[in-house]
DNA sequence: TTAATAGTGTCTCTGAGACACTATGTG
DNA sequence: CACATAGTGTCTCAGAGACACTATTAA
């Protein structure tokens, strides 16, 4: 091993901080929602020089001691006043030469908000996966019937996000999220067929829905609907 | 929206990356592999002040345009002359207060090597989950048959890399990244097993193992065993 | 021949898709 | 009543655990 002195200095070298030059760190957030069965995206109209006039993710830099979950939630309450979301770490993007200046890591996160998020800066786009099941890829989105295209690799970002929340839906109680408190377990099965972009058995979904045991049936029915009501259900383990 | 002003103001403030002071950005690497039958990791011992003399992952600064794959791979050559190592990445952790001068992000790295990685500098620990299944956590460390606390967080990475591979076994080829080019099923199943922490059926692995059509028979038999030889089968789709 | 492992046959259980059916509310 | 949806019964099939069995090789 020629080498063992050379890996021994540069062990050394690169632990010495201050010597490399720094980067900036900023968070972009995948918010996804259920809007009248259709899975929808929430999106911001860049106002600045790279890729202006796209449609691209809600985010921004990390502030100075901030965590890199309080940058998200600050994100999600500037951009809609949104508190209290759910949101997970997905994917870090690091490649140099997305600005010239500093090298800018951006850590994308999923977030997952009831009816979707919209509002005077944020407009909902529909998420079109060109791809089935889990096998992952970018999805196309569309803003009031028209297709978009995204900026920079969002696409792809919106496209991971998808991935990761089907593979979840299997088996972690994630659907939840897109809910009320109380809802019914057509609502329920509307919520997974607009993630997973296919129809589901109506009976196979209430039989393992019921059968993983964090349901609660209230013992009320839902009102104002035309139509014979359905028993309403909450989720046992919030917290 | 009385904040609408101030969320615009916040927004294009928060888009120049000069004004945020920069932050250091690392990576740490956790290199699996399957040692005789058991899941090891791969440990240096610090050298420096913060937690000096605990063992910890491997991993270091990213240099100047260098990607996160690039510094990984560096760390995994410097370390001990490892090229061409599968590796995945799994969390990025960015907590202020790791280091008193400047911000810290680290991006953790699941690595796979074949018969783990150990060199004058990197020592191998045996990976003990103290959890079954998929529920997570932390893992207690050996090495050498004794108990190591591992430096910082550490431990939970390692619980991290384990959760995700245990994941990844079940619908991707992953095992094939701790086995050489030409394996049995026998050796597969201990790598499953290892990977597991559990005993697995030798009928139904070889069933769902064969029927997933990327196990390619080379039409020969491993030598050199004073028991009756198997098949060697090899992976379809490297690439 | 014996020992040890390679490799197979088959029963069972479980979860999910398919689909027809009954029940119960609104109008 | 009609109608639309809530909710159920049941057949089937695929995948996996359990386990006993046969086959083949080294010594």
């Amino acid at each position: 091993m020629t080498n063992k002195k050379d890996s021994e200095a540069a062990f050394l070298a690169a632990y010495d901080p201050s010597q490399w030059p720094g980067v900036s760190l900023a968070v972009d957030v995948v918010v996804l929602g259920v809007v009248s069965g259709k899975l929808c995206v929430s999106l911001v109209k860049r106002t600045e020089m790279p890729q202006e006039g796209f449609f691209a993710l809600p985010g921004g830099f990390v502030r100075g001691a901030e965590s890199l979950e309080e940058a998200v939630a600050r994100v999600m309450a500037e951009k809609a006043g949104a508190e209290n979301v759910y949101a997970e770490q997905m994917y870090t993007f690091a490649d140099a030469g997305r600005d010239p200046r500093t090298r800018v890591v951006s850590v994308a996160y999923l977030a997952l908000l009831r009816g979707g998020l919209e509002s005077p800066d944020v407009v909902l786009g529909q998420v079109k996966a060109t791809w089935a099941g889990e096998e992952g890829g970018g999805v196309s989105v569309e803003v009031g019937g028209a297709a978009v295209e995204l900026a920079f690799d969002h696409a792809d970002i919106v496209g991971l996000a998808l991935k990761r929340l089907r593979g979840k839906l299997r088996y972690t109680p994630v659907a939840y999220e897109l809910l009320g408190e109380e809802f019914t377990l057509r609502q329920l099965q509307e919520v997974h067929e607009a993630i997973l972009g296919r129809p589901v058995d109506k009976n196979s979904f209430r039989r393992s829905s019921l059968a993983s045991a964090d349901l609660v049936p209230m013992g009320r029915l839902e009102e104002d609907v035309p139509w014979r009501p359905a028993e309403l259900y909450t989720y046992a383990e919030r917290e």
